[in-house]
RNA sequence: GGUUCGAUAGCUCAGCUGGAUAGAGCAACUGCCUUCUAAGCAGUCGGUCCGGGGUUCGAAUCCCCGUCGAAUCACCA
């Protein structure tokens, strides 16, 4: 990095001092040559060829070059090619910038002080009716990751989770408990929590559906509805048949005897009622158990933990507040509305007629509490693309309640995850399951690592198991740009071979083994002045100084996605060198003492990129 | 219908604020383990960058118009 400024600044001085013209930084293009070109860096000339009184790319292209290395010490040779001037550097300046990595252990983290800016980033936001599936991988991964890349760059940051503990749905889950369970519990079914409290949802489902089917097929005045398209010019009327069986539907709904009893526990929750609220503690308990368990092995967590149950309520009163301001307004019916026709968007709901609240009164209060405990400066929420509108709104409404990170949250808009079919529906029981998911990644790793692991102890095994396991499902979800939807085909299971995890993991721990068998060796930087280097140990050190801008670009486009596809390229350029250089046997003590350091940090770099998208890296596999 | 997002090799995906002959991986085929870990390395095959205009020295990238796909436009969350 510091190469390319140091030459950008000579360019311009070159510029100046040849055609007496002040360049600006964006007239001043460098890009890392291409492999087919002899050079390191490129400059395009294009850019201002037009104010300089050459107008032959190639001629002005070589009168800065000359110009280069006659006066800056990093150039020692020059090429050109058409508007493309590749200049290469002096391999001694390499060499210094590899001395300088390997002194900062920290290299490529920003520091963070206490002043620096708070970041609160939500992430998981589950619901308590079932268990964490593929589609949440995405997004707790995705929110893990950005919170390390986010405090990388140099801010403070606090997890945040919102829990949506309250609702019809945690209703329906109880009631199928109370009426088909016989008072299972995690203990006695020996099932984990969330499944368990996820299979009373499914329960409550099949009957519901069931119901619904009878009440159609036999009840009168269900019977009797239909809706009729416009008349015919012959004067008959076709009934429209789908809006028919859209309105029986409805109706159904609103007789379904369940759907009552689910709808009447929730109004007793919202009132308070004793047994029905110890019943939701209780069943609660049990999914936060499951959560955490899937929480831990997937080494993501949270600093701080809101319930929908706490919140739900707080978003009213502001929301009256507003009311009075005049920010909002009531209609006759007495419900209470935002109006964002002049931004562009609609009219949006906030309070019921009834006073009660709504999804996005709740993250009003949410906000409310939030901004009572940390003074937040900014707010990410990763939240599925499907939200897009919601976000849009919330922003103008906070801002407009005046909440000051309001106007700028930044809404981290993720794709879906898709099935080769199409997407995911837990009613179709094609919902790929976190746990289910994991436990088969980790059994993979095992089928495909247990004969090389034959001098470890079980308990190491099963560690390299679950870091290589889970690397390989976490590479795979993170190296997808983050707002295109991906597909997960589950019956391919994750490569390990590739672009994948296990291939950066498997990067690493080669460097480690080679590292431990030079222990003898006193690693040191020193004395490394004036050592050959090769031109692909040369771009090595080029790919690890952009590690630096790697992890800001990925910081400020928020994209995990930009790590995983940087660690890769490095893991693949160190992989190349180690096939065909040796590093032990090298009989020049400088050489090998330039290789172990230059090993070392590519180790090193691997690490940290790694563990910014809350990967593991083993030392051995 | 309105809004937002997307479309790149058979499949999954990269491609930075416009830059040289558009790149990886998988799949298929071919080589390379008596030498630091072959989860590797090297090679072959594979492209109308959805289509059409425009902007300019130069477009997969920016703008406009289409086509197709997704999401959303609930007094659900």
């Amino acid at each position: 990095m510091e190469i390319e400024q140091q030459l950008s600044a000579s360019i311009k001085a070159a510029v100046k001092s040849l055609y007496n013209i002040e360049l600006s930084d964006k007239q001043v293009q460098l890009s890392p040559t291409r492999k087919e070109f002899e050079g390191h860096l490129t400059l395009m000339v294009f850019p201002f060829m037009k104010q300089t009184p050459i107008k032959n790319p190639e001629l002005l292209g070589q009168a800065i070059g000359e110009w280069l290395v006659n006066n800056e010490p990093l150039v020692t040779k020059f090429n050109v090619i058409k508007g493309f001037l590749n200049l290469s550097i002096n391999a001694g300046s390499w060499v210094e910038k590899l001395q300088s990595i390997y002194a900062n252990p920290s290299f490529g983290i920003q520091p963070v002080n206490c002043n620096a800016p708070l970041v609160m980033i939500e992430y998981s936001s589950p619901n308590t009716n079932k268990p964490l599936h593929l589609g949440h991988l995405r997004n707790i991964l995705l929110g893990w990751s950005l919170s390390k890349i986010v405090a990388a760059c140099g801010n403070r940051v606090v997890k945040t989770n919102i829990v949506n503990d309250r609702g019809i749905h945690i209703c329906k889950s109880m009631l199928a408990w109370k009426k088909w369970f016989d008072g299972a519990t995690p203990e006695s079914t020996g099932k984990k929590g969330d499944h368990l409290i996820g299979d009373c949802y499914v329960a409550f489902d099949k009957h519901y559906k069931a119901e619904l089917k009878d009440i159609l097929a036999n009840d009168p005045e269900i019977q009797g509805i239909h809706v009729f398209k416009d008349q015919l010019p012959d004067g008959t009327l076709p009934e429209d048949v789908e809006k028919t069986a859209e309105a029986r539907k409805g109706v159904a709904e609103m007789k379904s005897t369940l759907m009552q009893e689910a709808r009447e526990m929730l109004r007793k929750w919202e009132a308070g009622d004793p047994e029905v609220r110890e019943l939701w503690s209780m069943m609660n308990e049990w999914v936060y158990a499951g959560f955490d368990e899937t929480y831990r092995m997937m080494g993501v967590g949270f600093d701080k933990i809101y319930y929908e149950s706490n919140t739900y309520l707080e978003g009213k009163g502001l929301v009256l507040d507003g009311l009075e301001k005049g920010l909002f307004f009531r209609k006759a019916d007495g419900s209470v509305w935002a109006d964002f026709t002049k931004e562009g968007l609609d009219q949006k709901i906030l309070l019921r007629k009834d006073g009660t609240s709504v999804y996005m009164t709740q993250d009003i209060g949410t906000a409310k509490l939030r901004y009572q405990d940390y003074p937040i400066d900014k707010m990410i929420y990763v939240v599925g693309n499907e939200q897009n509108y919601h976000f849009q709104v919330l922003s103008l409404l906070l801002d407009r309640l005046g909440f000051k990170w309001g106007k700028d949250l930044v809404h981290f808009s993720y794709g879906m995850v898709e099935l080769p079919n199409g997407k995911m529906k837990s009613r179709e029981g094609t919902v790929v399951d976190a746990d289910d998911l994991m436990a088969a990644m980790i059994d993979d790793a095992r089928e495909a690592s247990s004969e090389r692991l034959a001098d470890m102890s079980d308990e190491e095994k099963q560690n390299v198991y679950r870091i290589i396991g889970l690397g390989a499902l976490k590479y795979f979800l993170l190296k997808v740009n983050p707002v295109n939807n991906m597909v997960f085909n589950p019956a391919e299971s994750i490569d390990f071979n590739g672009n994948t995890g296990p291939f950066i993991q498997y990067t690493h721990a080669r460097i480690k083994s080679v590292l431990r068998k030079a222990e003898a060796e006193t690693l040191s930087a020193e004395g490394l002045d004036g050592v050959e280097i090769s031109e692909k140990e040369q771009t090595i050190i080029q790919k690890l100084l952009d590690f630096e801008q790697v992890v800001k670009r990925a910081g400020a486009e928020y994209s995990p996605a930009l790590i995983a596809n940087y660690t890769y390229d490095l893991a693949k350029e160190y992989n190349q060198f180690y096939h065909d250089t040796s590093i032990l046997k090298e009989e020049d003590a400088r050489k090998r003492q330039f290789r172990l350091v230059l090993s070392t940090c590519v180790a090193r770099v691997i690490k940290t990129a790694m563990d910014l998208l809350g990967i593991e890296v083993p030392e051995r596999m």
